[in-house]
DNA sequence: CTCTATGCAAAGCTTTTGCACGTTA
DNA sequence: TAACGTGCAAAAGCTTTGCATAGAG
């Protein structure tokens, strides 16, 4: 089933309705290549059309979550991030506490760690709203560099 | 080295000043349980004295963290809780989506994966600011009692 | 026609900031 | 006595809400 229709399932199954706004809303989460904040939502919505108000994607957002059509990230830094959930495999998220890049990664070599989570403590981890907090490989390396550059500073100045 | 030792030297370290506000914050954060959010804290400090304003807080905590001494939780639900970060095991926090309740968890099951992911992506995991989103096993049952309770009353309703 | 959804504006919350005054080293 | 830190009040983000009106079913 597409998104457009099990959304349409979802609203007829609660009562709720069909409308432009929640459309253009969805279609905008459609094409989204990565998490958003809902200023950025906000601000595609308003390329297509001016007549959708920003606390319409709020709601619109928050009824996107209730279905399972989209899932929250909270980054830290820039806040909570909204993302498409499509085809993709169930994932989770690291942040870049340097950069705020947001990356995926499977879920495979989490499970173990959420089996154990769920052996010893009976807590089920929901992949899809956990971020897990780091540096990035490029701040990685940007901060060693820094680091070595400062050392070699130090040393000069102590001479 | 005591907390105070330690926090006594970064200040001197650093230029700043040893006043009788991070004096009483930090003393309240030694004596926490539990993560707390600011709000928490600052009626903790209340307590003790109103001589000391909300936004004193804010700024000892930041600077509590930047020493190491304070770690932040981004838990979702209840927004920032401030940590203080004593003489305990690095872990990192389980945060319940249902009851807000934070967990701590011992690494050491973590760091396969935290091996990993520095492996194959180059993303070097910050366990302390680490939370990662499910259901604790309190709300794992009572969520399940619920679900078969409304299982029952389809199978009533369909009769 | 009924009841939900929307736009608009205002309020809420948490956190940050500017500034004059008080305090520490 | 020179910075730095603090209290106070105001501002700043982000998100939510109340309400009259528009619009879906």
């Amino acid at each position: 089933m597409s998104c457009e229709q099990l959304f349409l399932e979802e609203l007829k199954k609660k009562g709720y309705r069909f409308t432009p706004q929640r459309e253009i809303v969805l279609e905008i989460m459609h094409h989204l290549d990565k998490p958003a904040s809902a200023e950025e939502i906000f601000a595609h919505v308003q390329e297509i059309t001016k007549t959708v108000d920003k606390s319409t994607v709020y709601r619109t957002l928050d009824l996107l979550q209730e279905f399972g059509l989209v899932s929250v990230i909270d980054s830290g830094e820039r806040g909570h991030l909204y993302e498409h959930l499509g085809t993709d495999k169930p994932h989770l998220h690291l942040a870049c506490e340097s950069c705020g890049k947001i990356f995926a990664v499977d879920q495979e070599a989490f499970l173990p760690f959420a089996e154990y989570l769920a052996d010893t403590v009976g807590f089920e981890v929901s992949l899809q709203s956990t971020t897990i907090q780091g540096l990035c490989s490029a701040c990685r390396e940007k901060a060693h560099s820094v680091a070595v550059r400062e050392q070699v500073l130090e040393e000069t100045s102590s001479n």
